[in-house]
RNA sequence: GUGGAUGUAGCUCAGUUGGUUAGAGCGCCGGAUUGUGGAUCCGGAGGUCGCGGGUUCGAAACCCGUCAUCCACCCCA
């Protein structure tokens, strides 16, 4: 038997429903704030993946699905999305055309990871990208965007949390004044952190290890060495926030793993999803477009995992499924005439069904019982000959008979009396 | 890449110190009710016991290997 790729789900019908409705209430609220969809391809040039999130990130060093093409190019299946709008952005000079522009995108990301909860090898995403202003209002409109999706969906015990990450320069200037004081700490440190000492320094302070917490545990903080534009910034965005009534909570250790970040960097847990405890992340990237080749263009954004969202995601979230019709026919002439039904009903808008299996009136209730259908219609030899059929509330009981002409509209009125 | 747990019917799981034709519940199909669903009762279909090797008179069980899944580390959405 061939099965699927370790890390790569299929989402079944069961299933669908939930996703279709995290993907609308997503879609649909971008669209209030303004945001337009972007769909941009699967897999690039993996130098672009490489250049905008950081060649000496996990990401690239040793996650990405990478192929060589027939030709040798090397291409990759993108990993994030930002890299691949922020390509379109360049490529399509949309610098040029009036600015700010906001872009959201949905779809599959794809990392070798050896899967765990919440953690799959092909995943999906929700994200959005806010180009063309270094404001504080477009970091925290893009945090109200993210938080009022997720509570919408309601999601439970979610946490903001918040940091800056400074201006590179501010972060260049931090980064000695933080190794020195973990080199004083060194002996207490693990020997991952001993590692990230001299790698990335900045992530000892987000390991999760107590031992390591605690030899931190007064560790200079990034935000109190922000230049003044830095800290003007953040402040603005901790106002906003509070002025739309988001909490959040300030982490000086949370650090975004992702190279291309600087001064706002957030994350929304949850403690409802085991060790992957982050929903989404996201912050602001102000070099990464002059990165890219294009133009001196500031930028904030987030992306949100559904998978992570799906199972957060309440059952009595979702909304009750469409409703339907049953066509129970049988016999010499009710059958053929079910079959013409089915065809009227589906024509003018009503979703019927039936099973053709069904040899029974019995066999017919049980599939209509089974497939939660409103009304079944039943159609004998004794209904067609009279050219009408009866009408059973599954629910309720109650039958009358109805012209077979009128059932069209017989149940469009009833559903949208529902 | 590292560690741990688990692989028996579509699903959830039993299976005694190794001992005949491998079981249950749920689900599925049918019957009891020859034109009325869900409940009940009865019957039926459905299994390379993950795969390969080994030990043994005999393996679902014991040993080795391998694969897969899950969880955790790493890292991240």
């Amino acid at each position: 038997m061939i099965k699927g790729i370790k890390g790569v789900k299929d989402i079944l019908p069961e299933e669908t429903p939930r996703w279709r409705f995290i993907e609308e209430t997503a879609r649909r609220w971008a669209a209030r704030y303004g945001y337009q969809e972007i769909r941009i391809p699967i897999f690039e040039v993996t130098t672009l993946f490489a250049r905008s999130i950081g060649a000496t990130t996990d990401i690239v060093e040793k996650e990405m699905y990478t192929f060589a093409d027939r030709d040798g190019t090397s291409l990759t299946l993108r990993p994030e999305g930002t890299a691949g709008t922020v390509r379109a952005f360049v490529e399509h000079n949309r610098a040029a055309d009036p600015l700010p522009q906001k872009y959201f995108y949905l779809g599959p990301m794809f990392r070798h990871e050896r899967p765990q909860a919440g953690r799959l090898r092909q995943f999906h995403q929700f994200g959005v990208e806010y180009f063309g202003t270094q404001d504080a209002r477009a970091d925290i409109e893009v945090m109200a965007l993210l938080w009022r999706v997720l509570s919408d969906l309601a999601l439970p015990d979610l946490t903001l949390e918040i940091n800056s990450l400074g201006t590179p320069a501010d972060r260049a200037a931090y980064v000695p004044i933080l190794v020195s004081f973990l080199k004083s700490r060194a002996a207490r440190l693990c020997a991952n952190c001993q590692r990230r000492m001299e790698t990335n320094p900045l992530r000892v302070l987000d390991c999760k290890i107590p031992e390591c917490r605690a030899a931190t545990e007064d560790a200079p903080h990034l935000t109190a060495h922000l230049s003044p534009q830095a800290k003007d910034h953040f402040d603005l965005v901790l106002g906003g926030l509070t002025a739309l009534g988001i909490p959040y909570r300030l982490n000086p250790r949370l650090v975004r793993g992702l190279d291309y970040y600087c001064l706002t960097a957030f994350e929304i847990t949850s403690s409802h999803l085991g060790a992957q405890n982050a929903v989404g992340a996201g912050g602001r990237y102000d070099g990464l477009v002059e990165v890219l080749g294009g133009p001196n263009t500031p930028a904030v954004g987030f992306a949100v995992g559904l998978e992570r969202i799906s199972l957060m995601l309440p059952d009595q979230t979702l909304p009750p499924s469409a409703p339907s019709v049953y066509v129970a026919s049988f016999g010499s002439e009710g059958g053929p005439a079910g079959v013409l039904l089915l065809e009227q009903l589906r024509r003018a808008g009503v979703p019927a069904q039936s099973d053709y299996r069904a040899n029974t009136l019995k066999a017919h209730l049980r599939q209509a019982d089974r497939a939660h259908c409103l009304f079944a219609v039943l159609l004998g030899d004794d209904e067609a000959k009279r050219g009408s059929a009866l009408v059973r509330n599954m629910k309720t009981k109650v039958q009358e008979d109805v012209p077979l002409s009128e059932l069209p509209r017989f149940f469009l009125t009833a559903f949208q009396a529902l």
